[in-house]
DNA sequence: ATGGTCGGGAACCGA
């Protein structure tokens, strides 16, 4: 099976390149952050065409998250109900979502989750308390599925080495790299969590659209793929589709964020 | 320290 996650930055504006690469790289299930579109707002015709359907869906005011899958689906949880959303209490809290899914082949179930983490905006900022208590609260509620194949898959807007900064001393008073977010990221591998995809694919995610940072090669690694135990066991490759970001490659303007492929053996 | 570029939705906010 292969897995891909992808901050594609409009899911509207960005789905003739987001077809092409589920066509050019034969994505069985993708996990899309930053859809930025109301469920009535889905492009879904050339999408259903290919055999995906959408497994689960979530937005809240100035975001979405979803899961778009081809493989058998199953027992689809969708939204952190529990989870208070920031600021505005009509907002709906909907940027992590699970959703069991099938293997083509049957051996059972892989639950992937969607995630976009908060971006926490300043260090001062009340949404900065916000990511990290959101960080919390998603590890107290994906650790009852560290016993079963289990991905944590999306944007996590931390980067947790200085590797993973272009130029670290340029974030020295922002967000991404402070101890605390970096301490939140460890609490997941020490609670037993492995990042499958550095290994296989180190480099950079993510690159600002402003001031040639793609060109340059100015940017950060930010999405990552935690598994369970028994999820990192079946990972065999993952790569970073660089070709995916680049300006110069294909038609039309690249999201920020290059997709994170994964290959599990059955 | 600021600004640079996008996307959404129609003036700025969020990233």
């Amino acid at each position: 099976m292969r897995l891909a996650t992808w901050n594609v930055n409009s899911l509207r504006t960005r789905i003739d390149r987001v077809e092409a690469f589920l066509d050019r790289h034969d994505i069985d299930v993708l996990a899309v952050q930053e859809t930025k579109a109301r469920e009535e707002q889905l492009p879904l015709m050339g999408l259903q065409a290919r055999g995906y359907e959408v497994a689960a869906h979530g937005l809240n005011q100035w975001n979405g998250v979803a899961i778009l899958s081809r493989v058998g689906l199953d027992d689809v949880t969708v939204g952190f109900p529990e989870q208070p959303g920031f600021g505005d209490a009509l907002e709906v809290e909907a940027r992590a979502l699970g959703a069991l899914v099938g293997t083509a082949g049957g051996g059972g179930g892989v639950r992937i989750w969607s995630l976009y983490v908060p971006n926490g905006r300043k260090p001062d900022d009340p949404h900065y308390v916000y990511k990290l208590d959101w960080l919390s609260r998603l590890r107290a509620a994906a650790s009852s599925w560290l016993d079963v194949p289990t991905a944590l898959v999306g944007d996590w807007n931390i980067c947790p080495t200085d590797d993973d900064v272009f130029d670290v001393a340029q974030f020295k008073n922002s967000t991404h790299v402070t101890p605390a977010e970096r301490a939140a990221f460890q609490a997941f591998l020490d609670g037993g969590w492995s990042e499958v995809t550095r290994s296989h694919a180190p480099g950079y995610t993510y690159w600002d659209y402003y001031r040639q940072r793609f060109e340059r090669d100015r940017g950060l690694k930010i999405d990552f793929v935690l598994g369970s135990a028994s999820f990192a066991e079946r990972v065999t490759s993952a790569f970073i589709d660089r070709e995916e970001r680049d300006p110069a490659v294909f038609a039309g303007a690249p999201s920020d964020h290059a997709p994170v492929v994964v290959d599990l053996a059955d």
